[in-house]
DNA sequence: ACAAAAGTGTTGAGAGTACACCCATGC
DNA sequence: GCATGGGTGTACTCTCAACACTTTTGT
C-alpha cells in the first residue's frame, strides 16, 4: 500500500471486490465565498482528495493522514459526513466512500499550496467543475451539513482566524446561509451569547477605509455549552 | 458469500484485511419504553443484527436485506447513522461497520418473531445486556440521533400505528426525550401544525377506563414541509 | 356516584424581527 | 468635508411555558 502526495487515481484500498476510500471535503471562506478544495486528476478533471485507510488505521486517522498527504495544513475541525456507496461505480469494481469534511481558517490556506502545487485549487460553488458523479453529491451534502450545524453549534468560528471583526463573522454566516442578516440583530445575539470576547484592539488594515472595526476572539471554553442548546445560533 | 437468517458470527464481507459490515439498529416503542432489537450470538451474548454488503449491492439495499434476513417486517423509515471504524477490532482483522437505524411501528412487531425465534429480542435501554464494545456506542448514537431528529422532523410518527391518540403521541415524545411534557401545550402545537387529522373515531379498548380518546392520523403530505423548518416540533 | 382518563384557554416572559441614524477614520 | 464602513436602541410580534378544572365514559 502506497501513499503518494498528489496521488491522482486512487481506487481505494483494494479489498477484493469492494474498495474503501476516505474522501475529504475541505471548506474555507475566501474572497467572499465558500470554497472547496479539489485535486486535478490525471485525466485533467477534478475530484475531491481521497485515499484508502490502512488495514489497522482508524478511519479518522486515515482522514487526517489523507489531508496531510495533499497539504501541510492543520485542520482543527474534522467530522465524518456520510458514507456513500449506493451508487455502483461503473466498470472496475465497487468503491465505498467514507466522507469527512474539514473546516480551514483562511490564515492557514497558504500552507496548502506547498505540496502538489498546481494540482490543488479552491473552487467556489458556482465555478466548481464537473466532478466524479458521486463527488458532486458529496460536496452538496457537506454544504448542507455545514449550513445545518451553523444554527446549533459554534462551528462557524472554525472558518475564521483567531481575531476577527463582527462584520467578518456576519459575512461568514451570510455566505453559508445564502441570505443577508441584520447587522444590529446579529451583533446583539452574538454578544448576548457571550461566546466572543472583545480584545479592545482594532483592525489596522493596509488601505483602511472608514472607521476601524473592533477585533474579537472566540471563547472556546463556552463552546461545549453552546452545542448543548438547540438553535442557539439560529439566524 | 452466504446470507443466513439468524446468522450469528458475521465477520463482514471478507475483503482481504478490512471487513465491511452493515449494522442495523431497529428501534420501537413498546411497554412504555424505547427498545432495540438484538440478536443472540453463538457465545450466548447479544449484538446488533448485521451482515455484509454484496460486491455490487448498494449499502442501503444491503441494510434492507439484512433486516429481511432477521425478520419479516417492513421498516418504513431507514436512515444511515454513522460509519464506525475508529476502534480496531482485537485479533482477527479489522471491521468497518456502517450503521443504519430503522424505526418500527408497534403493530408490525409481531412479524419479527417469525424468523430466528428465540434469537431475537427487544431490549429497553436499562435492561440492555453488554454488547460488543462498538455496538453499545452505536446504540447510544442512534438514540441521540433519534432524539435530535424528533425536534425538526416528523420522524416520531414512524413509531406509531396508523391511528393513534394524542396521549400515545405525547408519550412517545416523552419516552424519547426523557422528560414529561404539558398535555395542553403538546396538543396545541401538534394541532396548530396541521400535520395530523382527526378521524372522528374513538378508541374502543377492551378494558376501557375513562373517556375514550380521539384517534388521529398522520398527514404524510405535509411531512416534507415540516422537515424544512427548523425546530418546528421542538418541545 | 365515583374512578379514570380525555379534553380545553389564558396569561406572562422572552426571543425574533424590523427598522434609521450617528460615529470614527482616511483621503 | 466627504466618502466609507462601524457601531448603536426601540417597539412589535410571536412562540414558549406555566398552570387547573370540566367532560365523558365504565363500573
Amino acid at each position: 500500500m502506497t501513499h503518494q502526495v498528489g496521488q491522482l487515481d486512487y481506487k481505494g484500498h483494494d479489498t477484493g471486490g469492494i474498495g474503501i476510500s476516505v474522501v475529504i471535503i475541505l471548506l474555507t471562506i475566501r474572497d467572499d465565498a465558500l470554497k472547496t478544495l479539489l485535486v486535478r486528476s490525471s485525466g485533467g478533471g477534478w475530484s475531491l482528495p481521497a485515499g484508502s485507510p490502512g488495514v489497522s488505521e482508524p478511519l479518522r486517522k486515515a482522514a487526517e493522514r489523507v489531508i496531510r498527504e495533499f497539504a501541510t495544513i492543520s485542520v482543527d475541525y474534522l467530522e465524518q459526513l456520510y458514507t456513500f456507496g449506493n451508487r455502483i461505480a461503473s466498470g472496475s469494481g465497487r468503491i465505498i466512500e467514507i466522507a469527512y469534511y474539514g473546516l480551514v481558517p483562511p490564515d492557514l490556506i497558504p500552507g496548502v499550496e506547498q505540496h502538489a502545487a498546481g494540482n490543488l485549487a479552491w473552487f467556489p460553488e458556482e465555478e466548481q467543475p464537473q466532478l466524479d458523479g458521486e463527488h458532486e453529491l458529496i460536496v452538496r451534502v457537506a454544504h448542507n451539513r455545514l449550513q445545518g450545524k451553523l444554527a446549533y453549534t459554534a462551528v462557524g468560528f472554525e472558518l475564521l482566524p483567531e481575531l476577527f471583526t463582527m462584520a467578518e463573522l456576519q459575512r461568514l454566516y451570510e455566505i453559508i446561509l445564502g441570505r443577508e442578516l441584520d447587522k444590529r440583530n446579529f451583533r446583539k445575539k452574538i454578544l448576548d451569547l457571550g461566546i466572543v470576547e472583545d480584545t479592545g484592539e482594532s483592525r489596522v488594515a493596509d488601505h483602511q477605509r472608514g472607521r476601524p472595526a473592533g477585533l474579537y476572539r472566540f471563547k472556546s471554553q463556552v463552546f461545549r455549552n453552546i452545542e448543548a442548546k438547540r438553535d442557539i445560533l439560529a439566524f
